[in-house]
DNA sequence: ACAGTTTACGAAGTCCGTAAATATC
DNA sequence: GATATTTACGGACTTCGTAAACTGT
């Protein structure tokens, strides 16, 4: 006899489903018709088995037909195995038709409101199963996020190019001046760099992609990149601002952050400087069910959102 | 979408084991060499659970090949299910390979020493897994026990044909004089029925299969049929007569019940009674594998001890 | 006789191998 | 460019249906 028992057989769920159903049923015939297939294929599948195993699982010498005591046996375990086949594919399908499942998103906070937030509130209603973790943070934290898995894509300007990030442009985001709706320069239609010159700057700690960009351009004064006050948080950076302490250069976007409160966006005039923001995600891998379908809607919002009025 | 899922699925165990290897051997490749098949069957396999369930179960973009969070976790439904699989499979296999199970006779007592014992001897050696369930009984009991379901078969004498019971004929059984070896026929050949007119008669209470046949018989004398002392068990009659109170009319085989000890088997001159002894089963009643294989060896047993020369 | 099960056989579908194409690194 | 995976396609095996033979009530 062959002792290989199961490791090559071909004993699958179709000689399972065949052997419960005539149990259940206790008769080739009315099983093959609640399986809605011919009785010689299930006399077939029940021989497969007994000769496989060499036990009979029926006794076919009596009307109706009656499993044995290995039969009765065997019925059990195929309850259980066709139980948790049933359950193994319904949550596989559910996964992927975006019923359950999980999405983590890293976002930089400029974009977590205008951009996520409305996002979310699509994505929840039309799929209510699936749990979303958002994580916000700083630009140079979230490309790290990515690379660690930590979160599956994210929503965010670009930090340092890396050939193991893919990025995608969603949405445009000019740069400006920031001030207090009570400012005296909270009603110009834009601003010089001569006006500027008497203002308290209120600026971030250290290097952050909009420094970056000031930084590089010709244009912009020495001067006002290195804030007389200067906060942690883009958010304590806007408080400050929103109580005309004094008057910042930040994307309209973040900007937003604060609610529509008590904050100006001012246009520079004669410099257009804008930064592109991106859906990022880790190159060569492919996103979940989940994931992809956030990010579509959050490339539908980008498109209503962006200033830039050549995409 | 479908949501018929797995109700119908041709996802089975190949696809399980398919998807098991791969994530295992972290790759294709490895896993057909390991399977030994081609890598272009794994492609199919791992394909068809992914169309059919619509979730992705692994990243091919990156090498070495990743699961998905959901084939995480579905690898964890296929191994349950493949090791439940195996186990259902492997231990059907042992009670067909006589590896395990269990088997109850009954026997009546005169045959079991002779027949049921010896058989059981290399039974035992040879499928040490099973275990045996005795029953030793009377005629009458054994029967029913056999349609009750208590017992899978029977070894005894027929008591009252049924067309509920199989018997297959396997030993004869001759019947003449019992009596202790300390008796004066002891010595005889064998014995008329003239020379036993003084005897004191020791017979069972009630009717047995013996008595019924000595009682049809035309040549044996009536005056023999009732003892003048009658025990309830044939273990009583046959102390009876091995202390030498009497003799008694018995099958050579329930004589032996005693052991080899002080009695002596005489045959009646002139009439040459003898009953058959089957294997008594339930009609359109497959016997289990454990029961055949019994059965078997008390068939070669039975052939060995049978008095009869023309089998 | 009748209903149920098995056998025989052929059609359709599944599975798997080869080899070429494509993708990743 | 080398290695890995997928695609295309064809042959072998499975699975299943039909119909006839067989078995049990």
């Amino acid at each position: 006899m062959q002792n290989m028992i199961s490791e090559k057989s071909n004993i699958g769920v179709r000689h399972f489903r065949a052997f419960i159903a005539i149990a259940a049923e206790g008769s080739f015939r009315a099983a093959a018709a609640k399986l809605g297939i011919a009785t010689s294929a299930l006399t077939e599948a029940v021989q497969a088995v007994e000769q496989e195993t060499g036990t009979q699982l029926i006794d076919r010498k009596s009307r109706p037909v009656e499993l044995t005591a290995a039969g009765k046996q065997f019925l059990i375990d195929c309850q259980q195995i066709m139980s948790l086949h049933h359950r193994a594919l319904r949550d596989l399908s559910l996964v992927g038709g975006l019923e359950t499942g999980e999405v983590s998103v890293a976002a930089a906070p400029s974009l977590t409101k205008t951009l996520l937030i409305p996002a979310l509130r699509i994505f929840r209603m039309r799929h209510p199963g699936i749990r979303i973790l958002i994580h916000d943070d700083v630009a140079g934290r979230i490309e790290k996020m990515i690379l660690n898995k930590e979160v599956e894509f994210a929503v965010a300007a670009r930090w340092r190019p890396t050939t193991e990030l893919e990025a995608e442009p969603i949405i445009h985001d000019d740069i400006g001046m920031v001030c207090s709706l009570d400012h005296r320069l909270a009603k110009c239609a834009d601003v010089s760099f001569g006006e500027l010159s008497e203002e308290t700057v209120i600026s971030l700690l250290g290097e952050t992609g909009t420094s970056a960009m000031l930084r590089r351009s010709v244009h912009f004064p020495r001067s006002l990149l290195e804030g007389q006050l200067q906060a942690y948080s883009t958010v304590a950076q806007l408080m400050m601002i929103e109580a005309n302490l004094g008057i910042g250069f930040l994307p309209r976007l973040a900007m937003e952050v604060m609610g529509t409160g008590g904050l100006v966006f001012v246009p520079l005039r004669g410099l257009k400087l804008r930064r592109a923001c991106y859906i990022l995600s880790e190159r060569r891998r492919t996103a979940s069910p989940a994931a992809e379908a956030l990010k579509q809607i959050i490339r539908q919002i980008a498109k209503g959102q962006d200033t830039d009025p050549t995409r």
